[in-house]
DNA sequence: CTTAGTTTGACCTTTATTGACCTTTACTAT
DNA sequence: ATAGTAAAGGTCAATAAAGGTCAAACTAAG
């Protein structure tokens, strides 16, 4: 809410969303400057929401002349997908990655807001987080089977 | 009568029916404090009073500006549906009685197709028919969780 | 007297912020 | 070429700032 990282995070997607290259670049100084906060702070909000799983490659060089630029990768919808999305769930899974998943899925338009909300309920209801390997698994079995379904269906 | 939690289960529909979004954000200490409680007392009065059984989605975040964030979810189709449903399926429903409801709805275009395969995945996954009452039971919790979502967003 | 619902508090987990110290790269003056 | 220095960005651990959990104690209705 009011706090910075929040803050950061809304203005990078902000300039990402103007920008017609899908990327953007920018000094870490200039930024942690900009929200008057200490730069390694930059560097938690890329890494807490710009990471790769939720489709973004960060490039960074040092030195004089340094710079830190954000590019979004689009989910593309091919055949493809469900390689990706199966080997990023594996045969277990935690919680805050599958719900991870199923927004990000959203986000790219690639399921609807119902379905979203469909699946989420589901891992809820029957693979509740307890802690125990066999509910990461049980839960990677169950998302594997709902996403099977919605991406071999076209919309 | 007059519960604390009783009174803030008031306080909270008040000011969800005065927010046009239908939905509220707050800090948890900062209820408690208001109505001089512990902050765990707001915990209890969200699990018993705005479960997603009863319409509401609760989504909270920890940390440094942390948050709860209530949301009353609109019925889109009519009350009396989901309440016909709900008394089909009662505690326990077997497999075929699920999926001809299932197929029921998409007919009735209440439904998509895909929601319909994502359902029927689901069921045959999460509760597969052994014939033990128990799966029974977890088929019926299970779809009417499900349905409560596809119910209650518009398409 | 029993049961369901409520209230409390001790302890836990997650997320954010900050700062000291480190590494890489570019530029400049020998 | 090269050493030195300035100008970036990177890492990591300590601390702060939330919210979550769970069980014990309490209360009210039957």
């Amino acid at each position: 809410m009011a706090n910075i990282s929040d803050i950061i995070e809304q203005y990078i997607k902000a300039r990402l969303g103007r920008s017609n290259s899908g990327a953007i670049v920018f000094r870490r100084s200039e930024l942690a400057e900009k929200f008057s906060c200490v730069p390694s702070q930059i560097n938690y909000v890329l890494s807490t929401r710009f990471s790769s799983n939720r489709g973004y490659i960060v490039e960074t060089r040092r030195g004089g002349g340094g710079f830190i630029r954000i590019i979004r990768i689009p989910l593309e919808e091919s055949e493809d997908l469900l390689d990706l999305v199966y080997e990023k769930i594996g045969d277990q899974i935690g919680m805050n990655e599958a719900i991870g998943l199923i927004r990000h899925l959203f986000e790219e338009d690639i399921i609807t807001r119902r379905e979203a909300h469909l699946m989420e309920t589901v891992i809820e209801v029957a693979a509740p987080d307890h802690g125990h390997p066999e509910a990461r698994r049980n839960r990677a079995v169950l998302l594997k089977s709902m996403l099977m379904v919605l991406l071999r269906h076209k919309k």
